[in-house]
DNA sequence: TATCATTTGTAGCGAGTGCTACAATTCTGC
DNA sequence: GCAGAATTGTAGCACTCGCTACAAATGATA
């Protein structure tokens, strides 16, 4: 009723994270390196995101066109209103993750590294049911 | 040590998941269609996969040269060794994360989607957490 | 067997993400 | 202010995964 006939379909629903999983990622670097250090520059989202400046200017024109993303050439690079609450609800999902798999019991590293594959998978239902885990466990 | 340095980055390690994605989905879609029915068909896996017949075409030549997957022209695929091999780990990491999204109170509907993609990002830590879980819950 | 439907393959396009090499700009320190 | 370092942008390439349109092969049926 309300979304394409693909998006029935398990794998073509992956596939549609995928596609925003980029967004999510370097709006959450961006709005994390600003809190940080004031400023965030194209070389800082290259050292983050492990690649080359190269796909990270070319990435940032992308998000600035979907309205995510303010920058002029050669300078630092901030988030629009719409970008912030994108980082917003994004850093809160994964934060739910990440402390979702320390109450199961995953080390540190294991899940860190994890939830970053992880938090764009995980629905709105199965969010919910980590966040009364983490509610369980820590009320023990 | 034994990763090149890129993959200390967790950014990156994602990036090479989704990398392997593909072949262990297609592999294991095989694997499950040859069970069902006897064979597996180019059709099945467009229809499986929600994607066009080209598609599937392009990618089971590629794992065709990877050594996972036998074909001939306008003949059903089959798995090699190897492909059986993924397929069966892959599918063991299927139910593994689906019974642990359904321990976890997770409607069926919702953990079936959010386990395809979440399965591919599962390290062993978490997956043995996972699994531990799922023997708590019935063990009760 | 000859025809028609189904299936599979091929050609060619677009979007996204990665890269190196080189050019332009900005910043730093003398 | 000016040279050299650092940063950012641009050109152009590769690979993956989508697609439509059309061609070839297979299968089914009259």
């Amino acid at each position: 009723m309300s979304e394409p006939v693909k998006r029935n379909n398990p794998f073509a629903k992956v596939r549609a994270d995928h596609a925003a999983e980029t967004a999510e990622d370097y709006v959450e670097a961006v709005s994390d390196m600003v809190h940080r250090t004031g400023e965030c520059r194209v070389r800082d989202l290259a050292k983050i995101m492990g690649v080359s400046h190269v796909t990270v200017t070319r990435i940032v024109t992308r998000l600035q066109e979907q309205g995510l993303i303010e920058t002029e050439p050669y300078r630092p690079v901030r988030l629009t209103s719409s970008g912030e609450k994108l980082a917003a609800n994004s850093r809160q999902r994964h934060e739910i993750v990440l402390q979702f798999l320390l109450a199961l019991g995953v080390p540190q590293d294991d899940a860190e590294r994890d939830t970053e594959g992880i938090e764009h998978h995980v629905g709105q239902a199965t969010l919910d049911r980590m966040a009364a885990f983490i509610r369980e466990r820590s009320g023990d």
